[in-house]
Order: structure tokens, then sequence, then C-alpha cells
RNA sequence: GCCUCGGUGGUGUAGUGGCCUAUCAUACGACCCUGUCACGGUCGUGACUCGGGUUCAAAUCCCGGCCGAGGCGCCA
């Protein structure tokens, strides 16, 4: 469409091509300077009124921030310049004009509030340090499904609508399917099983998940990004493993490519987390918990993690974490309890000191076990006949986990809003853009 | 679902009954300015979420709606 030159690649010498937004102008008088911005960076071009025809002089003037121009004209050295080079253009073409009175200021001279930048997501994009957080969030599905290949996964995808009635624990979004109940998929858990056990064996899915509950939180959303993997002949142990290895590997490439992204971001080094990650069993967690003291009453063998007892152990383990050897009773009816102590299951939590990051464990494959599972947390086996079913014909053991990628990203750049790493969010109250 | 807090120019804010003809920054307009890099200077443009109530007097107090932020629960 244009031949042009991306301003990062601009060097001095010859005649160039730059197409951008204008990011600032800065008129000094007999002197103006106009800061051109396109994806790769931002660009100073230099008008000197007294070599410049009316004509250019003319067009500058109609420049509103965030115009889109066409300079072409020569680049060369100048040390007063911001990266040591600046345009001095020959022709300006107007390309799109902006309407002066911007949502927001691209320019970061004043902040705006969040809801603001996601109503005007696209304008907010326009931040570098906004395109910072999805060039890395890029940066981290390209790592991870990477290693997904390298340790011979195949990466699947399975339905978003499901007839299947809740998992257990969160609601579920209803949605008319030609005169039948359907719902939008909690999770792609049941589907990966059954194709991770029906032979492919080794799988991974990159996709969205809807809960339907009410929340409102920082770190909770009603469509969310889960990063899935389930392989056969794998126990929980191993689970783990791959689980840790996904989050160094996101990290390590991170860190070694996106150098611009994270300063943008006012972060001058990653720290790298070490694996292993510590294993803590979930009675240790309790005791640690009602140690700290910050709980206003002690939990009880057998409850959930409060959030503020996730805080608190979290405080003290300062790294992500596991918790392992869950009461039977609280982890979903698909995970396997322990062979010696039938209390405990085979499910693990992985933890970032601020929240949860990866739920998983050894899946139940006896057949006779998973109805006795269902039946014991309350469900109609005849509900989940699709799946059950699939037990009867030989189901290897398996194992996996499910990853919020949202989370990742969020806690990996230490952004206190999980809908700063989500494009158009989906929330309690936001249904647009 | 339970609970808390908030809504002032395009954007971000100050202002808790009269001193508000509403502050400051940014933006935009005019003028001055040839090395800015959040350019600077002078002047100007532009706002109290909506409806009802209390009061001599409401941006400010009360009730309701709408919108937003957040805590808990639950989870990823």
């Amino acid at each position: 469409m244009y031949d042009r030159t991306l301003i990062n690649s601009s060097t001095p010498g010859g005649t160039i091509t730059v197409i951008g937004w204008v990011h600032e102008v800065r008129d000094l008088g007999g002197l103006t300077f106009l800061l051109l911005r396109d994806r790769s960076g931002i660009l100073q071009a230099k008008f000197e009124k007294e070599n410049l025809s009316q004509e250019i002089l003319s067009l500058l003037d109609q420049l509103y921030r965030e115009s889109v121009v066409l300079l072409t004209g020569e680049i060369v050295e100048e040390k007063r310049a911001p990266n040591g080079i600046e345009l001095i253009p020959k022709t300006i073409e107007i390309i799109s004009l902006s309407d002066p009175n911007l949502p927001l200021d691209p320019s970061g001279k004043v902040t705006s509030e969040l809801s603001t930048r996601l109503d005007k997501r696209c304008i907010d994009l326009r931040r570098p340090e906004s395109r910072s957080i999805f060039e890395i969030r890029s940066e981290v599905q390209r790592s991870i499904r990477q290693h997904f290949y390298d340790i011979d996964c195949i990466e699947i995808n399975t339905p978003k609508i499901v007839a299947t009635g809740t998992e257990g624990g969160t609601d579920l979004f209803p949605i008319a399917y030609f005169g039948k109940e359907a719902f939008m998929n909690q999770s792609p858990q049941l589907f990966k099983q059954l194709v991770a056990g029906g032979g492919i064996e080794r799988v991974f899915e990159i996709g969205p998940i809807f809960r339907a509950e009410e929340h409102n939180t920082t770190r909770h959303l009603n469509e969310a990004t889960s990063i899935d993997f389930e392989a056969a002949f794998i126990d929980h142990e191993m689970a783990m493993e791959v689980a840790e290895e996904v989050i160094s590997i996101a990290y390590h490439s991170v860190s070694e490519n996106c150098h611009e992204q994270l300063q943008m971001l006012g972060i001058q080094k990653l720290t790298l987390p070490q694996i292993p990650f510590p294993r803590i069993s979930y009675t240790n967690a309790i005791e640690i918990a009602n140690e700290s003291g910050d709980l206003p009453e002690p939990l009880n063998w057998g409850d959930d993690l409060s959030t503020q007892a996730e805080r608190s152990i979290g405080d003290i383990m300062n790294s992500h974490y596991f918790i392992t050897d869950w009461p039977s009773e609280i982890k979903p009816f698909y995970i396997q309890d322990q062979d010696e102590s039938p209390e405990l299951s085979k499910g693990f939590d992985l933890m970032h000191p601020s929240m949860e990051l990866v739920s998983g464990g050894q899946r139940e494959n006896r057949y006779e076990f998973l109805i006795n599972a269902l039946e014991n947390q309350g469900l109609n086996p005849s509900d989940f006949e699709f799946y059950v079913d699939m037990f009867r014909y030989g189901m290897p053991p398996h194992s996996g986990w499910g990853m919020g990628a949202d989370r990742l990203v969020m806690s990996m750049l230490q952004l206190d809003n999980v809908r700063e790493v989500v494009l158009f969010p989906r929330d309690r109250n936001r249904l647009a853009p």
C-alpha cells in the first residue's frame, strides 16, 4: 500500500517515507517539532519555517494530535534530537485527521481511569505502555505454545457451547440453542480428558472460558483465557513439573525478547522464578495461614483457603509455590483420591504470592470410582453420560491442569488489575466494546 | 449474592451549605518564541450524572434512578 520505512529502522542518509500518528507537536515559533509515532517507536521531525513552503506550513497547522500522516524527507544525524536522528520533511500528506478532543491522552501527560481507557481501548492501545502489555502477552503465549510442541503435545480446540450443566462450583451462562438448553463452557476440562485419554495422549489448548459469577474484583473476569494441558500416562507430580516449566519458560522468554516493552512498563529486570517451586501440603498451608495472625478467625481443616489466607501464605512463601494434598471433598469429582488416604486428593494448585494461577491434578480414570465421585458431590452421572461412558472403554491414567493466562501476565508484570492485560474485558458491568 | 466508596470542562483533578461568576493541569484557540524532548510565556474557550426533596441559600445535605470503582464469597 505504502512504501514506507519503520521508525526504528530509519538511519541517516537518503530520502524516506514514514507513516504514523502525530504523537505531539511542539511549536517553538520559527521552529516546530512534530513527534511521529508508529508501532516501532517515535521519530522527531523538524520544521524550520524559513525553509518551508506555505503549503507545508498550512498542512502542519491542521495537524491535531493523533492524526495519521505520511512524511517524506531526509533523516539526518542530530545530537540534540531524542534518538540522535531527526527527519527533515519535504512533503506532508494528511491521511486521516483526528478530532482534537481526544477521549484520553496517548502521550501520557494526563492519566486516564481504566474504565475510560477500556471504553476507548482503540485509542488506549496507542499508549506505548498499553501496547507493550499486549506484545508481552503475545510472547507469553508464543513461548508456551512452543514449549508444548517441544514436549510432544498437539494443540486442540474444544467446544465452547455445551449442553452439560456445571461441573460444580461456578455458574454458567445459558444461551439459546435452537430451542434446546445450552451453556457457554466453563472450562475445556471434560473434553481435553476425552482427547488425551482417548488416544492422542498429550494435548494443550489456549482458549476462552466463561464463568457467570457476579464477582467484583481486580482478578476475576466473566470471560478469561485458559491455558490447558492434559496428558495420558503421567501422574499429578509430573503434571506439576510441566506447570512450573511453562511458567519458567514464559518468564525467560519475556525477559529475553521483550526488553523494550519491560522498560516501557518500568520493569528494569524481570525477576525469574526459580524451579522447582516449593511444595506445601494443604494441611501445612492452613497452619501457615493460622499462624500468620492475619486471619479474623482461624481456618479449620476442610475449609477452602480465603483470599486473606492466600495472601498471608504468599507473603511468607514469597515465590511461586504449590499447594498439594487437598481434601478430596473440596476438589472436583474428576480429581482422583490418594490411594493410601482417600480423604486427600491428587489435586494441586500453583500459586503466585498474590493469587492462584493454576489448578490441576491426576484424574479419576476408573469408571466405578468416577461414578461414585459424581454421586458423592451430589451430581447426576447421567448428566455427564457423554463423558463417563467413555471411561468404560480403556481410559489410561492421566493428569493435567488449567492456568489463567490473564493472571499469569498480570502477576508477571505486577499489574493491579487483570483488565489491563485483556484487550476487551468482560466483567459484571462491561459487555462493550 | 452480601457490603463499601465514588460521579465536577475532551481527559485527570481541587472544592463538605453562602467566600463558586467553581481550582489546577492537560487539550483546544489567539499572540510571542529557532533546539524542544511533559518546551516556555500572556490571554482566552470549556464542567457540577439524572429526577425529586430539605433550606432564605445546594457541586456540597437527604431519598431514588443511572453509571463507575473496589472488598468479600467463589474461582483461573
